[in-house]
DNA sequence: TCTGGGGTCCTAGGACCC
DNA sequence: TCTGGGGTCCTAGGACCC
């Protein structure tokens, strides 16, 4: 039925599913220790420590106005019956991977978004009305594991993403195209997927308050306010989006950092270099772990005042491994740091390649050194024409004394710039 | 006594080349 | 003896999301 509605408008309608785990690390908890049920129960970083904020909270603490980021001495003053626990990230791995795994059954086409929620794209295979469907997946997801989901049923992304918003927990919405005017217009502009605080705020400026300002806006206007953006809103308000759902997109991953608030703020160099190495141990684990080199380190420093700065710097080979990584990190640390107590650090490898195409690049830059050897040992046998014997003893003198080899002569002595 | 850690995408400016 | 316009790469930072 919904097939030749669409032929009839001469385009291809597809039919998109968006799956949201309700408060899925407190649900997973809850799976596996049933006497929580019923009770505010929060998920939050190391209590112990100021980190702690509140990362999910069961419904029933919601209630009590609890709410996600919030600090966890905050959700305590206001609700001390609160059950705290710290987050157990394996756990709620397994229960991801086996999330999707049921999801699968139904479609080829899942795109994980993030550990508790993803597209689903089932136009092909379509057995059923939709709307019997998900009741399906549903109830396997709540019989099978005791988790509760809201799926959103729209002809794209976007929709689906904004009805499985609407009913929670436990909800099922049909988001048609034709009912965008009636019930998504109406809507706060904030509450829009892709519209954040900021962006709230410059629409404000311009007199948008709802979804529909946001469609019925001027296109030059908002081209001028948030750049391509903007166009791009507007667009998603009036309900067309066509972004495919696309299950090989988690395999293209950009980049893998590691970042970590400091049980105080610190400001002792060495302190902060064993932190960083840290950093560069956990980064280089996750590289390997994925198959993958970089070649842009990136090191994050948040001071004290929570100012925070981002300095990279892109690489002429790819590295791997643990001592590369914290080398490269350690000198833009030291070149950009201003000595007073850091709060946070972090590092991010950015511009990943595949372990095959590394390997050919690394081949080339030992070739390239080999090949700077060689300019070496030529300019050492010209300086010892020019100059004489001396010259040349002085430059390995001190080359021996820094622990190099006799081929690699004391660089500082004959060349300006060259590293 | 505030505000984690994992990411993605976009923009803007400067350097450099033709 | 003054100077166009396009393209690419790199870096920094902002906004957003879960």
């Amino acid at each position: 039925m919904i097939s030749s509605m669409s032929e009839k408008k001469g385009e291809k309608g597809r039919i998109i599913f968006h799956v949201d785990m309700n408060s899925f690390y407190a649900s997973v908890e809850i799976s596996l220790n049933p006497s929580l049920k019923g009770k505010p129960l929060a998920i939050a970083g190391n209590p112990k420590e100021r980190r702690g904020i509140i990362v999910t909270c069961s419904y029933e603490a919601r209630k009590l106005g609890v709410k996600t980021t919030m600090p966890l001495w905050q959700a305590k003053k206001l609700c001390p019956e609160l059950i705290v626990k710290a987050p157990n990230f394996d756990q709620y791995r397994k229960a991801s991977t086996r999330m999707f795994q049921i999801l699968r059954e139904y479609t080829s086409i899942v795109e994980p978004v993030s550990i508790d929620e993803g597209y689903l794209d089932i136009t092909e295979y379509v057995t059923d009305h939709p709307l019997k469907i998900a009741q399906s997946i549903q109830n396997r997801l709540l019989q099978e594991m005791n988790l509760p989901c809201s799926i959103g049923i729209a002809p794209n992304k976007f929709l689906a993403k904004m009805a499985s918003d609407m009913k929670k927990p436990l909800g099922i919405t049909i988001l048609r195209k034709r009912d965008v005017q009636k019930i998504l217009w109406p809507m706060p502009v904030s509450e829009m997927h892709g519209v954040g605080a900021k962006t709230a705020e410059k629409l404000h400026t311009i007199g948008m308050e709802t979804i529909g300002d946001l469609a019925q806006g001027d296109e030059h206007q908002l081209q001028k306010l948030l750049g391509i953006n903007g166009i791009r809103l507007k667009e998603r308000a009036n309900g067309i989006d066509h972004r495919r759902v696309d299950p090989e997109s988690i395999y293209d991953f950009k980049s893998i950092g590691n970042s970590t608030t400091l049980p105080r703020d610190i400001s002792s160099q060495n302190n902060l270099l064993t932190v960083l190495q840290k950093l560069a141990q956990t980064v280089s684990a996750r590289l390997k772990n994925k198959e993958v080199y970089t070649t842009n380190i990136a090191v994050t420093i948040r001071y004290k005042d929570r100012t925070t700065l981002t300095r990279s710097k892109k690489l002429g080979n790819p590295i791997q491994e643990e001592m590369d990584i914290y080398q490269q990190a350690k000198s833009i640390f030291l070149k950009n740091w201003n000595g007073t107590p850091v709060r946070l650090l972090g590092i991010t490898g950015n511009d990943l390649v595949d372990e095959k195409h590394a390997y050919k690049q690394l081949d080339l830059f030992t070739y390239e050194k080999d090949a700077k050897e060689e300019l070496l040992l030529e300019a050492i046998d010209h300086l010892r024409k020019k100059f004489g014997e001396d010259i040349i003893k002085k430059g390995l003198k001190t080359s021996h004394k820094e622990g190099h080899t006799d081929t690699s002569f004391n660089k500082d002595f004959l060349l300006e710039d060259d590293e």
